[in-house]
DNA sequence: AATGAATGAGCATTCATTCAT
DNA sequence: CATGAATGAATGCTCATTCAT
């Protein structure tokens, strides 16, 4: 009847490499599964690591879910101001516009994971009890949306300020759709390459944009 | 603090009428919470339904999300199809392909949840468990495309047969990611009607057409 | 990577009496081990009992215990009302108040798992996560100090209607503590009958009685 | 949603100082919480302390709540051994045994954690695992009876040493259980002074021993 | 002497499912 | 056809404890 004393392990004690280790397996397991459908049971077999250790790493499975968001948002941030800086100096709005998504489709393919687990707590709401992921998401996606009017308003800069700011405000959203829906169709379809869809992107938005300044 | 006596839902209730009680909740509830996400407690409590109702109508939880998506690509196809009966005979590309989008966005709107589920279902892969439902789901996003070059080719028809085939091909991809997008912004942003962005597709993909023709 | 179907099992199933065999061992455990030291899992082996059978009767551990106060509550409330029925006619305040005492005690005696699990409860505050439980504590103890009352009202009758409510204001209180002082001693002494006691308190509050109505 | 940097507890605390911390936070919260339900989370919690500094002072749990319980002891019995030195020479029974019941229940109101706890322990049988804590228990209720007898012994010393052996002997328990009573309707009872109590208890055992005496 | 990081066993609870009726 | 009772497996999380420093 009485309790017997727990036992203490004699283990690999691993430390900081296995917060990352989490951080990473959890983006994997859940770009794929989804928030409920992966279990802590399942990131514990997929790591090999303890059960606790996640418990002392994080405050709960939320609590993990918004630190992966929260790594994955930082990281893609950066990569986004790493690719876009230098822009090319003159050329066609075109040929900015261009150069820009294309930057930007690059960063895409390497942020698969990243970038699915956003979409789906975007389409889903089941991260609901992660509120500070949730955050974290819609940081995301307006921060993406900021990028998109710099790219069209400096792609146009070369019409004028006002045109420029004109054609970014009109063309932000659709733009962002095109974001939305090229990854999406890159999860879905069989391996039809980002940057084919890029360069149609921006075939589209500059032929909006001057349909746009020819109406003016 | 004992389990208060479960509520009687309306004594012998008339099986059709529960099994679409059934089915209506789970698309409610999945399509915002995904599917692992859902379980049948919620789904139990939601309907007032007695626990076996959904044992007694469907398989399993997965036949159940099964029987909701087909339900759902019914419904949508018969509204598609309805929907592109009678296009206008004559006509600009532009005006032809706009009028296909209008009609599309407008079987959007009216068919968010399934939609929604359908992409939750699309980018994670949580229902992997279900998987007469992903079946469903590809062809859903199947039959999609085929529409999607159906409208183009229609709309191009003026151009010539070999032609409109050409564009079809070239543009069905885009055209896809574009409804992809137009429906993910649906969900995320703020209250931008789907109409503006159809009309806004219109434009690019007749642009993109019209470019691929006189690149020929 | 797919979940198994979780298997069905074919096993005893027993229904109704089950649910009073979880009570029975959860008092019997309970007021030996405390809330907070009671497992749900200690129960399960007691009982042999699966699992879920626990939350399939009550709603969680606190509602178990708040089932097993009450169901405590109501058989001593019973035991009680049925042990001072018929009281003696005649006699002095002490025989009286003795034939009082001695049935309680008895009533005591026969109850000492839900006394014990109840003056844990009052004494540690632990069950403070099962509210309703720490109501019927309150309510049994309120319900203890009328009966306390009524016997020493009952017992000094003799002496006026007046007399007797004085005497059992200014007693009720040491009467009270008599009782929980007798069932404290009942748990930590050797053998010490609690018959013995009882006639020892009943002379101490017959001379405290007397006392008070000399001085009056 | 990740976990706070856990507050540094003004940086290098001295030994002793956060020993004794430790103890009163222990005393504190278990003796309203009890011995399981208090975990050492909620002791590092109230204390600030780190969680090393509490296996760094003491073995375990249970050895914790045995250095609890026996500073507890040594401190009660000082206070008792200092609040029955000089008692009044003179005096009949009734006023000597008055004068120490009275200092008794003064040592009482000011150590109710102790005695709360001690009283836990001794209905619940939860700190079985901490064998050593037990052991103090019984002790202190060992010293407690000796006390008893010691001050009904002391009282009746004018009636002969025969006679106040004879009284102390056939009294001690009921005066156990009539300080046992009173501490728990000291914990459970709106605010009634425990003084009061004592002076009726005075009144009872002083009638007791006389009419003991008048019997031989 | 003192501590932050780490851990396996156990916690209360919910899960999807099946049984007898 | 329809249902309330019952169930084993898994869930997210906390526990008391020990390690390296």
């Amino acid at each position: 009847m009485e309790k017997p004393a727990p036992k203490a392990h004699t283990g690999n004690r691993r430390g900081r490499r296995s917060r990352q280790e989490i951080l990473d397996a959890t983006a994997r397991v859940m770009s794929v599964r989804g928030y409920a459908g992966t279990s802590m049971s399942t990131l514990i077999k997929e790591t090999g690591l303890p059960r606790s250790a996640f418990y002392h790493h994080f405050e709960s499975k939320a609590g993990l879910l918004s630190a992966v968001m929260s790594q994955g948002a930082h990281d893609y941030f950066d990569a986004m101001r790493e690719a876009h800086r230098d822009p090319p100096e003159g050329g066609t709005p075109r040929e900015r516009l261009g150069w820009y998504l294309r930057r930007t489709g690059e960063v895409f393919e390497h942020r698969e994971e990243f970038l699915r687990l956003l979409l789906v707590l975007v389409m889903s709401n089941e991260a609901a009890e992660a509120p500070e992921a949730l955050r974290t998401v819609i940081a995301v996606r307006d921060e993406g949306r900021d990028y998109m009017r710099h790219m069209i308003r400096s792609s146009f800069l070369s019409e004028g300020e006002e045109i420029a700011n004109a054609v970014a405000d009109a063309l932000a959203h659709f733009g962002m759709a095109g974001f939305d829906g090229a990854f999406v169709s890159l999860q879905s379809e069989d391996g039809k390459p980002i940057s084919e869809f890029m360069e149609q992107l921006a075939d589209s938005m500059t032929a909006l944009g001057e349909a746009l300044i020819a109406r003016r």
